[in-house]
DNA sequence: ACTATGTAGATGCAAATGCATATACTTGTA
DNA sequence: TACAAGTATATGCATTTGCATCTACATAGT
């Protein structure tokens, strides 16, 4: 009959969803200092490893955009920026006449490659003082969970 | 002596990483499709939850930067709109007359609570369908770990 | 085939952002 | 005290972003 929602399971998720948020927040601000992000900004970044992940090496505009938190107009513009930059290519999508399908370069490959391992290795600093190898499994499999219920309920 | 990295625990800090990061994006996306969300950026909510939880009521500027993802500038601007918007109000700092706090008005207070319950019912619509209570608390005690190790190593 | 409705991406434009730097104050040191 | 170096916030300005909308193509219903 309490008002009091401090047990609620509510309140436990709102909680776990802060902490893993602000944990977001505090390991991004500090791969941000990293001087081999001086390059490019983290989401041109996140651009190139979501082509490195592409099975075909070619991936569909608007499904890039889903794996952003970014709008589809900013996205076109970002992308477009890339091509000059000589980071990415596009082609017109196979089936779809209105689509546009985006791939790699081997410059942006390389670009990738460079920054990935500077970016790894700072994960591996920030991460491994904190958990222990079987607590990375741990939590790479809780948020595997959520990952998979998200996807699951795509409306 | 092989070159595979594949399970090396530089590459298990990456997967959990990654997979973190993602989920933090899923639902991140998720939680920006609530109507109750057209009202304010999601980084303008950011600074008036982190005003909710100072123990004074009162944060300096700086303060409030470190737990943002924004550059020193843009809250510098982006507090003197919500300020505008009557949501924040600012004061010189106590005992240094360089610095700037903030705290909510009552407006800003009253849209935190009301952003704030459709933000945590939305968090517990999503995390609920994929973890158990006994999983979100796992959860959020392994990303508390890391943000203890990251306080702790703050330079 | 024809029309209505839907979807992919691009574009005009105002607003927000970041970088470099300026300004004001503080602190350490001679 | 005086002065050099450091810190907190603000501002000029070019870039990036998002919203609204446009165009082009696709798909469903008749």
């Amino acid at each position: 009959m309490s008002l009091d929602t401090s047990s609620t399971p509510v309140r436990q998720a709102a909680e776990a969803w802060e902490s893993l948020f602000r944990t977001q927040v505090g390991v991004m601000r500090r791969l941000q200092r990293d001087p081999a992000f001086k390059e490019l900004s983290m989401r041109e970044y996140d651009v190139l490893f979501n082509l490195t992940r592409c099975p075909t090496g070619w991936i569909r505009l608007n499904e890039l955009n889903e794996h952003l938190l970014i709008s589809q107009p900013s996205l076109s513009r970002m992308v477009e920026r890339m091509e000059a930059k000589g980071l990415v290519q596009r082609r017109p999508a196979q089936h779809d006449q209105r689509g546009v399908e985006l791939s790699l370069t081997e410059e942006g490959l390389a670009l990738q490659r460079r920054l990935g391992r500077a970016h790894v290795r700072g994960i591996y600093d920030l991460l491994s003082p904190a958990l222990t190898e079987a607590e990375l499994a741990e939590l790479k499999s809780l948020t595997d969970k959520v990952l998979a219920s998200l996807a699951a309920s795509e409306s």
